[in-house]
Formats: structure tokens, C-alpha cells, sequence
DNA sequence: GTAGGGTTAG
């Protein structure tokens, strides 16, 4: 009768029949202990738990492997620790059904050392050790571990299967997760819920909406379409691929809503550009988390919102949600953007308050953080210090060394990173970054090097910005023909800059001749564009034509261009000030010139 | 009466 409830949920039901039994023995106790893990009733199960060890009821295996599962959930380290201690006292610990759940509960406690000891001293391994084992592995950071485990498995069934394809999906590797389910399927294993989701989030991660749409007609028939884990990742699915209004479809279908539904709802809206949907559906979540949060800010960050990121920020702080790593980066991303260095700082203090400076998608955002706002020094600082850094974080440093000057330093930096780090393969950004330094140190003969090998040696095929830095680089040291050239057999269509480059590079070394056939290109391409003509007209200035200079300018009125002024701004206690180069003069503009007029009297009376 | 696998942000 127990059981029967504890299947059906109700577990309210379940508990009146068992405080009413006076007959307890470990298998009631056990039983009524489980129903609460199985309905994710965790705290319950423990206090139960409790209870059991007050009324002199000795627990059995069967008692801690739910019980350890409980505390497993609840990740509280001091009871984890506590339970183990009752384990080995009750004579548990060779147990394999106990062990299996221990090494769960060592992972989730980040205690890997420990789940390795349990299941090095392990006597008996079943399908269940081997895959918490698998588990372990990838928890380490070794995928192809745990696959060579996954392989040599001495018998495995559709929960190995799950979690080795749900760890490959995890880890961006959605192509195998696709291979290895379709061996799964070719080898007779049936698919189960977990599995469905996996498959699911890897073909959401690969865009590929019509075995996404396969996957779901399947799961429909068999009645799994409401299943939220699965409908989850289908929103996703559908959001990734674009097709917004069969995820909101989807949705709408799903009668018990959880937190990750609304979050995958509100990050589909954003995705797709829609920001004001995707906070209309924010303020209706019934109870958000971290995550809601941390969705809504990464819309706006993704859709250069910065205002709104730190609006939407300090709403969180005030909601008394505590900022996770993923909270700060976006936050450190948009003071790159905004090169709000202040409010960065700031924040930075509360980063080293939480603990979490050393987490690598942290410091990679600072890192751009203080580069991009021309703090090379504590760029460097941060950058250096972190104990785990991924080819985001070397791409980081490298560009923002490039950018502010520092072109040798950054190719030595490069070549440290290819030095010390084997499994970091060099991807298009950071080659751009290391063209774009060579060019700036005019180190051209390195930069060719590099240009000839990025297939070759990388595999990587030069983009359009990489052809840009070439064309940069030959101008830059005056090797004008080659650059033309280069432009004129380029797999890709020029773009402005391009031509610019070329253009910036006659007019350093004088030659009429090529300029006069880039301008005219730039002249062709700068119809809607007005940077183009400017590009020219400066060209003429500094080469003093000043009859061209105003001939251009007269074009671009004809055409209603209308030059975008520069704009400049600096940060002063946390406000922007706005400085335009044409009009829209800052309101204490007469005082800011008074103050530079007695600064330039004092240089020069020094 | 049990253990291992699943969804959202970065």
C-alpha cells in the first residue's frame, strides 16, 4: 500500500499509513525514506532518517544508498561526511550499491580524490559502478577516459548509454553525442526520458531542426512530449533553430511549469532578438532563480544593451539574489564594451568577496575588461594569477596586448601559449590578434608566415578579417602591389576596410597610383556608407589636396551623407560623459576649456 | 524497499 502511493506521488498518504503501523521494521522505514528521495523530497528523507536511528532501527544497505542519495542532492558537505561516518561504523563501506552512491556523493561534493579511493578499494563493480566511474572521469576533465571506460565496460544498458552521450553533449561534443546515440539505437538499446532530452540539447547545440523534429514526433507518440525535462530542451531546440513560436507553443502545452521551463522560455525570446517578450515573461516567472536572472542579463548583453545589464543587475542585487560566475561575466563584458572601468573595478571587489577570481570565465572577462579599457597593467595582473585558463582566456590577453601597443609582448605571449599548451589549438580569433600584432610590430615576414600556415599548420581558413590584416600589414611596410594583389585574389569580397587599409598605406608612402584605384573602389562600395567617403577625404587632407578633400565632401551632401561624428567619453564617478567632436557640446564645456586653457598656461610656463 | 543518466544562463 506504501509503495503504491510513494508511485503515485503521495507521499502525505504514504507517511499517514506508516506512522500509523506499529509493526516498523529497516524495510518500512527504508521504504517510506525512499518514497521521500524519489519525489526529490530530500531534507524530509533525512529527518526521517533520523528518526530511524532514534528509534533503535538499524539502517541497511538498501536504507544508505537512498539516504546518501538525499545527501548527494542536498550537497551539504558536513552531512555527506556524517553519513559516511554511519556507513563505515554499520560496516557498510564494502557495499557496492552503497559505494556506487557514494562516489556520486564525493562528485557532487567536489571531493574527486575521495569518489577515486571508494572505487579503487571497491571489491565487486557492476554496470552502475562503472558508470559512476565514467562519471568520475569526465568530472576529472578526461572525456576519453571516460569513453575508454564507456568501451571496455564489461556490460552496459540504456543508463550508460544516457550519461556517456549526455556527457559528450555537455561538453560541446554534439556530433559524437548524435554518432553514439545512433549506435545506441543500432544495437537495440531503447532510448528512456533522460536520454531523449540528451539527444535533444545536442541537436539544439547543432541547429538541426529536422532530426530535432524527428526526435520530437517520436517522443510524442510514445507520450513523452510533456515530460519536462524533454520539453525543455525542445524549446530550446525550436528557440536555437528560430522557429520561436513552436517553442512558445510548447510552452504553453506544458501544465506543470518548473523554473528551467520559464528560463529556457525567456532565453528563446532573447536569442531571437525579442527582449521586451523575454521580460514580459521574466516578471511572470512564479519563483526565479540564478539562472532567470542570468538569462535576462545575457539577452541584453547579447543584444549590446549594456544600460539594461546593469539595470537588470542591480534589480537582482536588491532581490537578494546572490551573482554567480556567470552573473559577473556578462557584467565584466559589459563594462568592456561600455569601457566603464570604474564600475568594473567596483564590481571587481565584490568578486574577490564571493571567492570566485579564479574562475576562468571570470578572469577571462576581466582580463578583456581592463584591456579594453587601456588597463594593460591590471589586465596583465589578472590574467596571470588565473590557475585555469582556456584559449577564450589566451585570445583575451593576446588581443588586448596587440590593441593597446604591446605587439611584441603579445607574440611572445603567443608563443608561450603554443609552447606550454598542447591541447590548446590556436582558433581564428587568436590568429587574427597575432596578425594583427604582427603587422603593428611590422614583423611582416612573421606575419606572412603565420597568414601561409593558419590552414596548413592550424586549420584554420583565413576569414575575411584575416585577409584584412594581411592586406594592413603589407601597406603598413609599404609593400603596395602585393597588398593590391592580395585583395584582388582574396576568396572573399573586400569590404571597406580592406580598402582602407590599402588606402591608409598610399597615402603614408605616396602612391597616387594605387590610391587613386582604391578610392575609386572605396567611392563604389560607400553608396549607403558614409565612412568610405570620409576614409577619402582624410586620404586627401593629410596628402594637403585640399581641392579633392572639398570636392568629396560637396559629393557626400549631395548624396545627404552626413559624417557620424566622433564621439569620445570618459567616467567619472560612475557617470558617463559624453564628448562629440561636432556638436551636442558637454554641459560644462566652458568650464572644461577654462580648466584645460590654465593647465596649458602652467606647461607652459614649466 | 536501492545505487548510475536528463532541462535553462556562462
Amino acid at each position: 500500500m506504501i509503495s503504491g502511493f510513494l508511485r503515485c506521488g503521495r507521499v502525505k498518504e504514504s507517511l499517514w499509513y506508516f506512522e500509523r503501523n506499529p509493526f516498523q521494521n529497516v524495510v518500512s522505514w527504508t521504504a517510506a525514506i525512499n518514497g521521500f528521495v524519489q519525489n526529490g523530497l530530500d531534507l524530509d528523507a533525512m529527518k526521517l532518517f533520523r528518526r530511524m536511528l532514534e528509534s533503535d532501527v538499524m539502517p541497511n544497505d538498501v536504507t544508505f544508498t537512498s539516504v546518501v542519495r538525499a545527501s548527494a542532492r542536498l550537497c551539504d558537505s558536513g552531512l555527506g561526511m556524517s553519513i559516511v561516518g554511519l556507513i563505515v561504523k554499520f560496516g557498510f563501506e564494502h557495499n557496492t550499491s552503497v559505494c556506487n552512491s557514494l562516489i556520486t556523493l564525493s562528485l557532487r561534493l567536489g571531493e574527486i580524490d575521495f569518489a577515486q579511493r571508494i572505487s579503487n578499494r571497491m571489491e565487486k563493480k557492476d554496470v552502475v559502478s562503472w558508470t559512476a566511474i565514467l562519471d568520475m572521469h569526465v568530472e576529472m576533465g578526461n572525456l576519453k577516459e571516460a569513453r575508454r571506460i564507456f568501451e571496455d565496460m564489461p556490460e552496459r544498458n540504456e543508463v550508460s548509454w544516457s550519461a556517456m552521450i549526455a556527457r559528450y553533449s555537455q561538453s560541446g561534443n554534439a556530433e559524437e553525442a548524435v554518432e553514439l546515440f545512433h549506435r545506441m539505437v543500432q544495437d537495440g538499446y531503447y532510448p528512456n526520458r533522460s536520454c531523449f532530452a540528451s539527444i535533444i540539447n545536442a541537436l539544439a547545440n547543432l541547429k538541426a531542426l529536422q532530426a530535432g523534429k524527428n526526435i520530437h514526433g517520436h517522443v510524442s507518440q510514445v507520450g513523452l512530449e510533456k515530460d519536462i525535462f524533454i520539453s525543455s530542451s525542445l524549446i530550446d531546440l525550436y528557440s536555437r533553430c528560430g522557429e520561436i513560436k513552436d517553442a512558445r507553443l510548447l510552452f504553453d502545452l506544458i501544465s506543470e511549469k518548473n523554473v528551467v521551463c520559464w528560463n529556457s522560455m525567456v532565453s528563446g525570446y532573447s536569442q531571437n532578438g525579442q527582449l521586451e517578450k523575454a521580460k514580459e515573461l521574466f516578471d511572470k516567472i512564479p519563483k526565479t532563480n540564478t539562472v532567470s536572472w542570468n538569462t535576462l542579463i545575457a539577452g541584453y548583453l547579447e543584444n549590446e544593451q549594456c544600460d539594461k545589464v546593469f539595470e537588470v543587475f542591480n534589480q537582482m542585487l536588491l532581490s537578494g539574489e546572490v551573482p554567480n560566475k556567470s552573473s559577473f561575466s556578462s557584467i565584466f563584458c559589459a563594462c568592456a564594451t561600455m569601457a566603464s572601468l570604474e564600475k568594473g573595478k567596483n564590481i571587481h571587489g565584490k568578486i574577490l568577496k564571493l571567492g570566485l577570481q579564479y574562475d576562468v570565465f571570470v578572469g577571462t572577462a576581466l582580463t578583456d575588461m581592463y584591456a579594453k579599457s587601456g588597463d594593460i597593467m591590471s589586465s596583465k595582473k589578472v590574467f596571470s594569477r588565473m590557475p585555469e585558463k582556456n584559449e577564450i582566456s589566451w585570445t583575451a590577453m593576446i588581443q588586448g596586448l596587440a590593441e593597446n601597443g604591446f605587439a611584441e609582448e603579445s607574440l611572445i605571449l603567443f608563443e608561450e601559449m603554443e609552447r606550454n599548451n598542447s591541447s590548446l589549438i590556436p582558433n581564428e580569433l587568436i590568429l587574427s590578434a597575432v596578425l594583427f600584432a604582427c603587422s603593428h610590430c611590422g614583423l611582416v615576414d612573421r606575419g606572412l608566415w603565420y597568414f601561409n600556415s593558419m590552414e596548413k599548420v592550424y586549420g584554420v581558413k583565413p576569414n575575411s578579417r584575416h585577409y584584412t590584416c594581411l592586406v594592413d600589414m603589407l601597406a603598413r611596410s609599404g609593400r603596395l602591389s602585393e597588398a593590391e594583389k592580395c585583395i584582388e585574389t582574396m576568396p572573399w569580397k573586400p569590404d571597406c576596410n580592406t580598402w582602407a587599409a590599402l588606402l591608409s598605406g598610399c597615402n603614408k608612402y605616396k602612391d597616387d597610383r594605387i590610391a587613386k584605384r582604391a578610392a575609386m573602389k572605396l567611392w563604389e562600395m560607400a553608396d549607403e556608407n558614409s565612412s568610405g567617403y570620409v576614409m577619402l577625404s582624410n586620404v586627401y587632407a593629410s596628402a594637403g589636396r585640399w581641392v579633392d578633400v572639398l570636392n568629396t565632401r560637396k559629393f557626400m551632401k549631395e548624396k545627404g551623407l552626413k559624417k557620424i561624428s566622433g564621439c569620445s567619453w570618459v567616467e567619472v564617478r560612475n557617470q558617463i560623459h559624453n564628448f562629440y567632436s561636432q556638436d551636442g557640446n558637454h554641459s560644462q564645456s566652458d568650464e572644461i576649456y577654462g580648466i584645460l586653457e590654465l593647465i596649458r598656461s602652467e606647461m607652459l610656463a614649466v
